[in-house]
DNA sequence: ATAAAACCTATTAAAATAGTAGGAATATAA
DNA sequence: TTATATTCCTACTATTTTAATAGGTTTTAT
């Protein structure tokens, strides 16, 4: 499987967070209990998001996170690129592998890197806002093709 | 990542095997040989496609394994599936998964889907012979998006 | 001071993936 | 009919990744 709890929880919480639609800053414990997460858990992916400078943890009493900008400033890349380590389909695609010595005889590169293009193409569309308010849906979640 | 070393080294066989053009069966040593992949792991993976139908072995002197179809006939999807387990994105899309109780909240299940359908198209529409002869790559492997 | 919170470091547990070992069954050909 | 080359089968082991837990330290507001 692709995308991993820690990528799908992070999600939640900036869809959370963006649907708390205030200035003040939200404590996990908060968060962990609206989306039923453990608290330590989450407070691990929370650190990777912070580290990603794309929310800002407040500590002491009254603090908590909160989102650096407006929903429709992040897109699902942003975040998922924290946390998931790659988003690569394929070992030969990541970032720092090994320089692979099939590569120029390789008859499926083209096809993976076609494919890393489609889904980082996706995830670079869809913002936190286009998930909060899923009205017009169609164009962002397309229906089943219906070519042969 | 997405795809493991089971469903690539898959397909080098299944692009292997199309690409000896012969109706003889080619052993097991010398496509291990020639993908350089070890005999005994690929042993374990040309069960699952033997046992996918896909394709065929012989035992015995002269054995060995060949393709059941034409490699037009051959779907990327059809030879994945029998490796990987699952091709869906995310816990909650796989065949046998338990039931989630946020799914009517889940704000990002949608997306999901599309994921998983646009995945999916991808690879049903890429045959073994589009890999072995990549002429016309462009219709099948599109470039990189110009839009914003 | 006290309490509530994020932050930090380390460890453990579980699952998935990758790879290995050794032999049994089968078919061909000398 | 015997030797040989092969797939097939079962089991095991190692490695890596992912998920989760534990316990303490620092910061801030009241």
């Amino acid at each position: 499987m692709m995308i991993s709890t820690r990528g799908r929880y992070a999600l939640r919480v900036m869809i959370d967070l963006a649907e708390q639609s205030t200035d003040s800053y939200i404590p996990l414990k908060e968060i962990a209990a609206r989306q039923e997460i453990s608290e330590k858990y989450l407070e691990s992916i929370l650190k990777l998001l912070v580290k990603g400078k794309i929310l800002t943890g407040l500590r002491g009493k009254g603090g908590g996170y909160r989102l650096n900008r407006a929903p429709q400033e992040y897109t699902v890349t942003s975040i998922l690129e924290l946390t998931e380590e790659t988003l690569a389909p394929v070992a030969c695609l990541e970032k720092d592998a090994e320089p692979c010595t099939r590569a120029s005889a390789c008859k499926t590169l083209n096809m993976w890197k076609g494919l890393d293009r489609l889904i980082r193409d996706y995830f670079d569309h869809i913002t936190l806002a286009d998930l909060t308010d899923q009205v017009s849906e169609a164009h962002i979640f397309p229906p089943p093709s219906t070519s042969s």
